[in-house]
DNA sequence: ATTGAAGTATCATTATTTGATACTTATGAT
DNA sequence: ATCATAAGTATCAAATAATGATACTTCAAT
């Protein structure tokens, strides 16, 4: 490690957490160079974290290519944490409800430092996979999710927020001009929620609401998402705000 | 660490990994002594993995109480799980199919050595908290799913596994007997299908199938748990069960 | 059959972790 | 409030355990 931290900085942790860190959707198994190059470190510390990683179960590995994976330890990381945030379990029945009712996919977004993650998802059956499966992360100010959370945050947080957090351009209608998310922002935050419109997938519209905590700031929000081909904003305004509003409502604050 | 392994083992990447596996859905966050009680290791080993998981973003801390808990980066890691696997991306779409059907809690099970994982879970409105976040692990021989699997398997596979897994008795209908289990699969190797009735939770039945591969072992089931309230076995059996083949049968070898 | 790349094994060096201890801050009882 | 005790934080000398260079082996492609 270049810098010296902390004295209690252990590196060789660091190091290991960033072969794990290595994986992901377009990197689903990865050979001994293959993290060699993705991490930056030395094939000997590869060699050995892997190899660490390997005999604690935290990676698997085909015996034919030599490839190491993802094990199953992952899901039981995210097993844990569901439970420790108590957010999960409040909100959980009332997606399912939703999810029931209106046969939409339906989420729960958090704020995640600048991006959203998504912690709870329910599909159905036109949802692409990249949409059903959690822990997905995107930049937050290109979300409706994200934009209606930042309708609730001071004027401060917000001027800070457009000025410093990321967007990226995912679809040709992506909006990368900071003042348009401004004025959306405003607009969420006189509406109480947030419409985009292929913002981060063609033909893909999102309903965002907020889910609000007891001191009027919300760190999450509710989110649907629905083919633009089958529904227009005015036909989401009506038939799936209102119950949405619920929905996040209803979440215990 | 007592035995020196092999020399490409490092024993600090190790002792990180068990700061993180010391949380689970009894212990949600952990004080810097919990963590010295739960990991075994030194107050001054747990105060610097804790600090480094932390300043890595796999451990949140809260301020005021100093507790430590999983991050959204434990979600992320289960994001990549799931692409990895290429069996997720297969199963979801015919679970779905399945649960906006027939409305019922449908789950993916896989095994892990001599455990079951449920590495997908579609939940319905009755669905308790534990039976609907995946990552869940529950010992392979007492649940339809681990059942339905072993019946695909070889005779010295069954007969090893029925004499050297682990069973746990969590209901006071829990079978705990190995010559039951013995049965129970070769009635699965004979129907294609396991019923358990209330063997994790009482008032709770579970039907599995497996999900064969080319070479006619099954790794996975597909599962679907209803209350023994509302089904009994013979209806289980007329409603669901074919259902539940096509869907198992629909996932693609 | 040959060659280069990928993976594995080894080892002397020393940077890093170690763990004891002292210090500071919280917590809870009286 | 005050005190006692536990929990959390900081420091440092000692030496263990990680390092990374290198040599060896296996694999894959031509």
């Amino acid at each position: 490690m270049e810098k010296k931290q902390n004295p209690l900085f252990v590196g060789t942790l660091a190091k290991g957490l960033r072969l794990l860190r290595a994986f992901d959707e377009s990197h689903v198994s990865l050979s001994l160079a293959e993290l060699v190059a993705r991490t930056g470190l030395e094939k000997s510390a590869v060699q050995r974290m892997a190899h660490t990683l390997h005999h604690e179960g935290m990676l698997e590995r085909d015996p034919g290519t030599r490839r190491y994976r993802p094990s199953h330890a992952w899901l039981e990381l995210a097993y844990a944490y569901y439970w420790s945030d108590p957010l999960i379990s409040r909100a959980l029945p009332k997606l399912v409800e939703f999810s029931r009712a209106y046969g939409e996919t339906v989420n729960l977004a958090q704020i995640s430092g600048d991006h959203i993650i998504y912690s709870l998802r329910l599909p159905n059956q036109r949802t692409q996979f990249a949409a059903s499966i959690v822990g997905r992360r995107l930049p937050a100010l290109g979300t409706a999710s994200g934009r209606v959370m930042l309708a609730t945050w001071s004027s401060d947080e917000v001027t800070h927020a457009l000025e410093n957090w990321p967007i990226r351009s995912a679809t040709p209608k992506t909006i990368t001009d900071r003042e348009a998310i401004a004025e959306d922002i405003a607009r969420a935050k006189n509406d109480g929620y947030s419409i985009t419109d292929g913002q981060m997938m063609l033909n893909e519209i999102s309903l965002a609401v907020p889910v609000i905590s007891i001191d009027g700031r919300a760190n999450a929000a509710v989110q649907v998402s629905v083919s633009s081909l089958t529904y227009d904003e005015a036909r989401l305004r009506g038939e799936i705000l209102p119950a949405l509003l619920d929905t996040a409502g209803g979440i215990p604050g």
